[in-house]
DNA sequence: CTGTGTGCAAAGGGTTTGCAAGTAC
DNA sequence: GTACTTGCAAACCCTTTGCACACAG
């Protein structure tokens, strides 16, 4: 549903103040379909000044138009949407982080219907999984 | 059953010359009895050089003495036990990284007889699961 | 004795802070 | 016009590298 919205109705929806800057940095996440890293972000501005960068990826995170998403490994990604927006209490939905071990690309993948998850003694709130394997493209590519 | 060992015992077994440095830092996690930051483990030590210690940990982590954790939030741990060696082909056990919300403690608990997570298209291989809430401890000084 | 570990100095890299000028609304 | 945003310089902090000395086995 984001990715069908320009850079300008998505800064809109989260009151946040159109300028030229986010409009490209927004662009970056509209054009993935995947998560992408602070490099990923920094190769599609080409030059540009980081210290705005990171203001502007800290506002986005906070106004949940991104979110972050941390790997085994310190691999930091970022993605559309916003983590908490999109983890249930009742864990009927699952936020899935997957990263896959050919192409290394990371996916947002929301898994509905999921198990459970129960730890004794434990109150659990909210779940994420990360999870690795193969991708869609790279079983295809592999075979 | 490493918590019982001493650090001279765990050394030996993952064949890691003993020195002062190394069992000072190993007591870190054996008094631990969850996830450690890196300045949870520089406290514990007082004066000491930066440099070893972070030769130690990776050498720590490469021998499989201890596994990295890293939770939303740029959030690092690290823990005792070797993460790959935990994590099981099929699932049947799964390793939780569970971080309470209250205390901010991380800890790291085996779910056995855990559901599998399947995502249509993708083939998983590995799985680990964040989840946040709250510990045992915080739940009864709550109440 | 030999290979490994340690500690110091210095470099490297990512991220944050302060501030003046520019811009969205 | 006002408050927010940007861009530059500089500071900060964590982490790595290089090297000489010390030490475990």
């Amino acid at each position: 549903m984001l990715q069908i919205m320009t850079p300008e109705e998505v800064l809109k929806k989260y009151k946040i103040r159109i300028t030229p800057f986010r409009v490209s940095v927004l662009k970056a996440f509209l054009n993935a379909d995947q998560a992408i890293s602070m490099n990923d972000i920094e190769d599609y501005l080409g030059e540009h000044d980081r210290v705005t960068l990171y203001r502007t990826i800290k506002s986005f995170t906070e106004k949940g138009v991104i979110h972050e998403i941390t790997m085994p490994g310190n691999i930091r990604k970022l993605a559309l949407g916003s983590f908490s927006n999109e983890v249930h209490e009742h864990q009927d939905h699952q936020h899935v982080h997957f990263q896959c071990v050919s192409c290394n690309e990371v996916f947002c993948i929301d898994v509905e219907d999921s198990p459970q998850i129960t730890i004794k003694g434990f109150e659990i709130e909210e779940v994420e999984i990360q999870a690795k394997g193969k991708c869609i493209a790279c079983i295809k590519n592999l075979n």
